[in-house]
DNA sequence: CGAGCGATTCGC
DNA sequence: CGAATCGCTCGG
């Protein structure tokens, strides 16, 4: 019998899962995946459709290149799977996933979802009726989450505050330049943004 | 200690 | 296309 999506929205990827190649994790288990809160005693829960990977050894788009540590960098450093958060232009957060072993700092970016689960709270909080309009950012999906950089910067994402969902298949996927990154030298061209091919719930086209 | 700026979004 | 709006980073 197969679960129902309340039954999968419970699980958790497993935590040595976290330490895979960041690229082949983004697109094996991380695309499709569930981005889930219970923020305020209110399930919120989309599926992800568009992330990008951020390398901090060689990457200059990471914040952390060249392996730099810094107060804001530090939990870019852990062992993956708790979530890098980041406020930026004074008034939007950004959610990361910190993949690979304690000492790398990789993270995924998470730029879309579609939104499953808690989705009047998500308008609430987005101030904004359109389904198209309340995850399709990676400023807006924290929004509708209720994810602060203040709040949840560090999360473990196995727990029950802020969680991620396996995936139910692996998605065919397109791959093309990052966003929003034109300072980036070389590296501002790198295919390193994927998404869901087909899927409506996307950032940008 | 302060200038400069950002992995964005919204409104004009 | 420019404003919003503030914490982080770095230079002096």
């Amino acid at each position: 019998m197969n679960k129902t999506l309340p039954d999968i929205l419970q699980c958790r990827i497993p935590p040595e899962n976290y330490c895979r190649d960041p690229f082949a994790f983004a697109k094996e288990e991380l695309l499709g995946a569930y981005l889930c809160s219970n923020i305020g005693g209110i399930l919120t829960a989309g599926k992800i459709t568009e992330l990008e990977v951020y390398i901090g050894s060689c990457d200059k788009a990471c914040h952390a290149y060249p392996n730099k540590l810094t107060k804001r960098t530090a939990t870019m450093f852990r062992k993956g799977g708790c979530a890098y958060v980041f406020f930026v232009y004074g008034m939007y957060n950004q959610f990361n996933v910190v993949v690979s072993p304690e000492g790398e700092a990789n993270a995924i970016l998470i730029r879309s979802l579609e939104p499953v689960a808690g989705i009047e709270e998500m308008k609430k909080r987005r101030k904004n009726d359109d389904l198209h309009n309340l995850t399709t950012g990676p400023g807006k999906l924290c929004q509708a989450l209720g994810i602060t950089a203040k709040d949840h910067d560090g999360t473990d994402l196995s727990g029950r505050l802020l969680w991620l969902a396996p995936n139910d298949k692996k998605y065919e996927f397109e791959a093309t330049a990052r966003i929003g990154i034109d300072y980036a030298k070389d590296y501002k061209d790198k295919p390193w943004r994927f998404y869901i091919k087909g899927s409506s719930f996307i950032s940008r086209k």
